[in-house]
RNA sequence: GGGGCGGUAGCUCAAUGGAUAGAGCAUCGGUCUUCGAAACCGAGGGUUGCGGGUUCGACCCCCGCCCGCCCCGCCA
């Protein structure tokens, strides 16, 4: 066996072998190599135990047939069979180092994760908010989400299609579009066109609710606007585009950059198909002068209908989901599409993915793989979905300016000598990197409790810790006059020895399986916690072992571990979406 | 009423059916003349909501119950 990028595949490949020639060959047999305590090993795998059960063999015996086809290992290894058959696989000192050598740049890591996604083609609908409104907290998990995600799967050798699938067609433009023409504040338009537009919406909303007259001539804006009357076209274009340019902002701080923009409105024309399809292959039926798909088998949908055209003849949703399936199925040719929205949204996903899917098989046509990546809200210290003190929504513009800072206070209590211009840029990255990373560090499909106490701070798992240990690694190598991503300073080195410098080491060497366990199930918080753990082996090893010492050999593996660790660290941290920084 | 998700240390959260359930905060006690102490080391703290079941092995799977949040026809 050779020392590849994913070493518990490569021992599952192994056992594998092994395993036929030791003659458990039975109904099969999987190793079940996993990631092990590191009281016990590096690896560990289990298989033995299942298969000797079905078997009815013992499972020692068989552990210890397995073991003697694995001549191949003990370079590499230390074996050891353990309890009632576990079979564990330790690095080798020597190893550790041959891994770490052949990883030394980003390069490397790629060509060795671009294997688990090949020739995926996945269209991400992520973010997503409504034109003419701010964007607030709520939508920020679905951004930043959605944005790790992306970078996960493309680093994985996937084809990413970043799609914001913006609500850019509703009926809010009516009463919109009627105050737009007639109390239009330009000045505060030019200073910030979102405000404007809520103060406009909401000035509509409230100017037809206390009058009828005007109600019916919001009604009347929208019919204009749906017959493609030129002028009220020309304002709804006018608020996209300026909306567009202002969220634009918002993903600027966040590193986002989508590749399409195919809101609603982009689907007015591709909507027919929908209705006639669903009719013809007597999926879709009238009800209650509605047209909606119910299923029959599904223990609620049989009554819960799927409306796909309401009784006034308009198209909702659901509509436009299924011709936005149609198009990423067509001209997009994706293989996988993935919706990162809210869990409370979970019923119309299921019901739409059903519905697809019955459709697709009537069409004969094969359906992309359809997962709903939901996530949980964010709640404020009571438990309720946060919000101002006042119960609105705070605006993700402010929730970010107040991160940042509050990261420049910190940055400022902590490192005064520092320019301040340098302190302004280094709270840009603390303090977006920390809403982004508290996010993420969390299992996704939770709700969390938002606290700026916990997620501004040095402690505990959290973006500034990250970057501190970052920032660290980063001023040895100032001190010692070296660039680190040149490799500096490690020819020479020899195999790894305290047990600050072996514990780190083993960890380094993880890397491949957080990867895997973070892409594999789409949920980045796996990556943030081996990130955590690395950052926090790095700073016991730097406690214990001075990396500036005299013998060239020691000082060499030591910088070899500073090195990959700062490699992994950036490297991890950008892939969740953070950026990184050199001092803080 | 039907359904979804959750309940793990005082608090906030982890934990592919695998070995003695782990972190952080908080509490208590240590470590700076040496690469950034924004850090590190250590201690205490648990009937994994309750009761059954499956399994060599269950926080995890199955059944019942309790509690919390969310969804259930023309909003997205």
């Amino acid at each position: 066996m050779d020392l590849s990028f994913d070493l518990a595949k490569a021992l599952d490949r192994t056992l594998t072998d092994a395993a036929r020639r030791a003659g458990l060959t039975e109904a099969g047999f999987a190793p079940e190599v996993r990631p092990a305590d590191p009281v016990h090993g590096d690896f560990q795998a289990n298989g033995v135990l299942a298969y000797a059960k079905r078997q009815r063999q013992n499972p020692r015996a068989l552990a210890e047939a397995l073991v003697s086809q694995l001549d191949e290992l003990a370079p590499l290894f230390g074996l050891a069979i353990a309890g009632p058959g576990f079979i564990n696989f330790r690095l080798k000192p020597a190893a550790l180092l041959a891994w770490l050598a052949a990883h030394s740049n980003r390069e490397a890591l790629a060509a060795g994760a671009a294997a688990a996604e090949q020739g995926h083609t996945v269209v991400v609908d992520y973010s997503s908010p409504n034109t003419a409104k701010q964007m607030h907290v709520g939508h920020l998990r679905s951004a930043v989400i959605g944005e790790a995600i992306c970078r996960l799967l493309a680093f994985s050798g996937a084809k990413v299609v970043r799609d914001n699938h913006v609500g850019d067609w509703g009926t809010q433009f009516g009463k919109l579009i009627w105050a737009y023409k007639r109390q239009l504040d330009s000045a505060a338009l030019a200073r910030d066109p979102l405000e404007e537009f809520e103060r406009l919406y909401k000035a509509g909303n409230s100017a037809a609710e206390a009058d009828p007259t005007v109600l019916k001539e919001a009604q009347q804006e929208l019919v204009k606007l749906q017959a493609r009357d030129p002028e009220n076209l020309g304002i709804w274009s006018r608020i996209n585009e300026v909306s567009l340019f202002a969220f634009q902002e918002i993903y600027d701080q966040l590193g986002i950059r989508f590749d399409v923009t195919l809101g609603e409105s982009f689907y007015n024309d591709k909507l027919e198909p929908v209705y006639r399809g669903l009719a013809d292959s007597g999926l879709a039926e009238e009800s209650q002068g509605a047209l909606v798909v119910f299923h029959p088998e599904h223990p609620r949908f049989k009554t819960q209908p799927f409306i796909i055209r309401k009784s006034d003849g308009a198209a909702n949703y659901a509509t436009t989901d299924l011709a936005t399936i149609l198009y990423r199925t067509g001209p997009l040719h994706a293989t996988d599409v993935l919706y990162v929205v809210d869990k409370r949204q979970s019923d119309h996903f299921e019901q739409l993915f059903l519905t697809a899917r019955k459709w697709f098989e009537k069409m004969g046509g094969p359906l992309p793989r359809l997962r709903h990546l939901d996530f949980g809200t964010v709640l404020g210290e009571n438990g309720k979905p946060l919000k101002t003190r006042s119960g609105e929504n705070i605006r993700l513009k402010d929730l970010l300016a107040e991160a940042v800072e509050r990261s420049y206070q910190l940055v400022s209590g902590k490192n005064p000598g520092l320019p301040e211009a340098e302190r302004r840029a280094i709270a840009r990255t603390v303090g977006v990197g920390s809403v982004q990373y508290a996010d993420l560090s969390q299992n996704r499909s939770s709700d969390y409790v938002f606290s700026w106490h916990k997620m501004i701070s040095l402690e505990g798992n959290t973006a500034a810790y990250l970057l501190y240990a970052v920032a660290r690694i980063h001023s040895i190598f100032r001190k010692l006059d070296l660039r680190p991503g040149e490799a500096p300073g490690e020819t020479g080195a020899t195999a790894f020895e305290t047990p600050a410098e072996l514990a780190l080491a083993r960890k380094l060497v993880r890397f491949p399986d957080a990867l895997a366990a973070a892409t594999g199930t789409l949920r980045p918080h796996f990556l943030c916690t081996y990130l955590y753990e690395l950052a926090g082996d790095f700073s016991t090893f730097y406690n214990a072992d001075k990396v500036a010492v005299d013998e060239p050999a020691v000082r060499a593996r030591r910088l070899l571990l500073c090195n990959r660790t700062l490699l992994l660290l950036e490297t991890g941290l950008q892939l969740l979406g953070l950026r990184i920084l050199t001092k803080m």
